[in-house]
DNA sequence: ACCTATTAATAAAG
DNA sequence: TCTTTATTAATAGGT
């Protein structure tokens, strides 16, 4: 229909093109509407044009009856929820969750001692045994974890003790080692007087600190 | 276009409805496959027949974007959101409910003395004085409902002494009463037996019957 | 927007 | 539902 048939693929002139939108745009809302009214049809069109603006038509019902009967109806074919039913499913969580939440906010007051004056003296009694029964885990665990640490500070005492006892034994040997170094610095001095009488005795001194090291690298052998 | 033309209106023709719905529905789902082609537009179509059938059309995109696009740029200007963003929206109050009520149970099983082994000795103190300052406020609770409870049996104790006073007033007077009317029976009797000496004494029961029924209607006086 | 030659859609009938 | 066909409607290209 027109001057001469064109091909269905995408007008490259765009302004053609723009035009070509606007007459086919109209005459399929035309044929939409035609249809709806003809045929007693519910029917929804949305046409985006390439430069992003939106056109619609839906007929009596409304563009979104038309949309959520379109999801509902898909929905029972694939499976998939739509939007709309998730929507409504996750509402229903969220109620049922607040609920669990005022449940146990109200558990927990009765369990803090608050808002006790909806009980009778029977749940009273109840919660009373259940506090005494908690308290008891309580202590328990307390005691556990007292008497653990008691435990682990006995094993350290323990392995300090150990090493206490090798220290000591050590320093026995190197103070006997230092005896013995002693004498022989007590000997080496008294000759070295004898040699230089009178003399400066930095060396005398030099010798002592070198002993004071080897003393040191003796306690620290192990570590 | 036809062998004549035919007004826009509901074809009341079942038949010839239903064969135009066809025609005409392939032809819309034809001109809107070419408008979509032809100018590079993003459309979608939804038909629902006057039987509750559905046939779409949705451009390469598909239905579902389009129908999200068609939300959007309705949500922006009318600040309605769309059900995807609710269910978001929805989803993200589920998770923190579920958060909460996590938090909350971990609360409780804590306050029922149970799942201890992650608390250090600190939390447990603290637990424990809670747990101490609940009892108190139970048992504190309980003894308030015993105190009143036991106001209540002595206030209708005291009641049920005052009717007690009374009845006690009423019995001395009824038996008081009683008395004399036996005295007066006695000497009735006497009096008969010395005109009819020797007789039955029917006459004297039945007498006694009547001053029985006498005090009870006495005894029931004001009830 | 309008015009109009030309093609496409389709109403009615088979 | 599928074809045919007479007729109307849509529209391409030009103004």
């Amino acid at each position: 229909m027109g001057r001469g048939k064109i091909a269905i693929e995408r007008i490259d002139n765009a302004t053609n093109r723009q035009v070509t939108f606007s007459k086919r745009r109209g005459g399929l809302m035309k044929k939409a509407r035609e249809l709806g009214i003809l045929c007693d049809a519910d029917l929804a069109l949305i046409v985006f044009s390439s430069t992003g603006r939106l056109y619609d038509y839906a007929s009596s019902s409304g563009m979104n009856a038309i949309i959520e009967r379109y999801q509902e109806v898909k929905e029972e074919n694939c499976g998939v929820l739509n939007p709309i039913s998730e929507a409504k499913l996750w509402q229903r969580e969220v109620t049922a969750l607040r609920q669990q939440v005022q449940n146990l906010q109200h558990n927990n007051r009765k369990l803090l001692g608050e808002e006790l004056f909806g009980s009778n003296f029977q749940d009273l009694q109840c919660l009373q045994n259940q506090l005494e029964i908690s308290l008891h885990s309580v202590r328990k665990r307390k005691e556990q974890l007292l008497a653990e640490e008691i435990q682990e500070l006995n094993q350290k005492g323990f392995l300090i003790q150990q090493g206490n006892l090798k220290l000591g034994k050590k320093l026995r040997i190197a103070y006997e080692h230092k005896m013995e170094l002693q004498k022989k610095i007590y000997r080496g001095i008294r000759s070295s007087d004898q040699q230089q009488a009178g003399g400066s005795n930095t060396k005398a001194r030099t010798r002592a600190q070198n002993i004071d090291l080897e003393l040191c690298q003796h306690e620290h052998e192990d570590e």
